[in-house]
DNA sequence: CTATAATTCATACGAACGTTTGATTGCAGA
DNA sequence: TCTGCAATCAAACGTTCGTATGAATTATAG
């Protein structure tokens, strides 16, 4: 019987916490045995080795977004039918789970997705390949939907704005407790809210620009 | 006479080679200096210490970045006189100069741009002041003029959406070449400036995205 | 209660870290 | 030539790193 013990789920927590406040490799396995009130052989004892460590803090959160990712797309295609997808929702379905369950997990959501974009941006071939292990369902999947709901854009274009749309993203997860201070508000969850609604409308806009050579056949 | 040593600019080259493919902190002194041919101490040296050495690898071409930014926007106002500025060309003020320097430098530029990917999603209090005192001028001059170009629109919306074409920016600046893979054509000058337009041209529909509460036509 | 497995613990290992030091080099200006 | 100084060098500093080990402790099952 694998129970989850206490110490497990404490050392996930503070590990999440240091990698998202000062990253993964400057973060050492005494900072967050200590953090947790665990001794420093925990974390080889039940995950094997630092890297290990990485992988279970973004497994834990990110298999449950991008399921529901899947979940939401399922569904909007079986009501659609023959039809072709409604961008904004296919869009939606993407955006709204990472906001959500941001929402849902409070303060360490808010840290997991400071984690999430620190990975997306590391051009390191270990982590990158660690990474895309657990993503790269979701982006065919959402690669293709998309593709099917602009069959008016090559589909390269589509790829293309589709990395636009994961780079505002991933980067307004990352700040969004700074953004809302920039924008002189706190962080609350209307502002979580209100966030998504404008990236899930900027990016609904700019994925179906016009395309730039050859626009003037309608419209 | 203040002349550039040789082995500053080596340095200088091997830092931003192994801070974009391993990050920071997982970059010893030891692999700089030997990847530059150069003593271990010399870092130490010529720059003081290795956090000294990041900021010097930054400034060095972000001053230039930024400098071709500001121009380009003093250019467009001197030329819109009391007329409003055009979205698109003050978006193009911003969004041009990395991608042309990229290409001007080479394999250095796209490496430089994969270091300020990694840099701009460095939530690290340390780091991140240390590039906004390169990036707050620029910023600000931006976020005014985009105000100024979107009358239409709340000027904290006009912020939160600069913060989507940030993130994009970077993203695609960071990952130009895996980008170029997934399309599957070589990353060429050709496919960087056609993902510039792209961006452009994403940006600009994204920003001006009408107003989510004031033109609800049901879904 | 006992024995057996699961977990926690203090401790140690060798390696690698950023930084410092003091000697040594190479060359410009007098 | 000699002097002075910027630059380079090998070596070492004390610290911290990730990982391993075996004993001690706690929980579980028979």
């Amino acid at each position: 019987m694998q129970i989850e013990t206490d110490t497990r789920i404490l050392l996930l927590d503070a590990a999440e916490r240091l990698f998202a406040q000062a990253g993964f490799a400057a973060t050492s396995l005494r900072n967050i045995t200590s953090a947790a009130g665990a001794n420093l052989a925990s974390v080889n004892y039940h995950f094997g080795s630092k890297d290990a460590l990485l992988e279970a803090v973004i497994q834990r959160r990110l298999a449950l977004v991008n399921h529901e990712r899947l979940r939401r797309l399922d569904l909007l295609e079986k009501q659609a039918g023959t039809k072709s997808l409604n961008l904004e929702s296919a869009l939606r379905c993407f955006l709204e789970p990472p906001f959500e369950k941001m929402r849902e997990w409070g303060e360490s959501g808010r840290l997991f997705m400071q984690v999430i974009g620190r990975i997306q941006s590391d051009t390191n071939p270990k982590t990158e390949a660690m990474f895309l292990k657990q993503f790269d369902e979701t982006l065919k999947r959402f690669n293709s939907a998309l593709q099917q709901a602009l069959p008016q854009l090559a589909p390269q274009e589509v790829s293309r704005r589709l990395h636009f749309v994961i780079g505002g993203m991933a980067h307004t997860l990352a700040w969004s407790k700074k953004i809302a201070m920039l924008c002189s508000q706190n962080h609350t969850e209307a502002f979580s809210s209100q966030l998504l609604e404008d990236l899930v409308h900027f990016s609904a806009a700019g994925m179906a620009a016009p395309v730039p050579g050859l626009d003037r056949k309608e419209r």
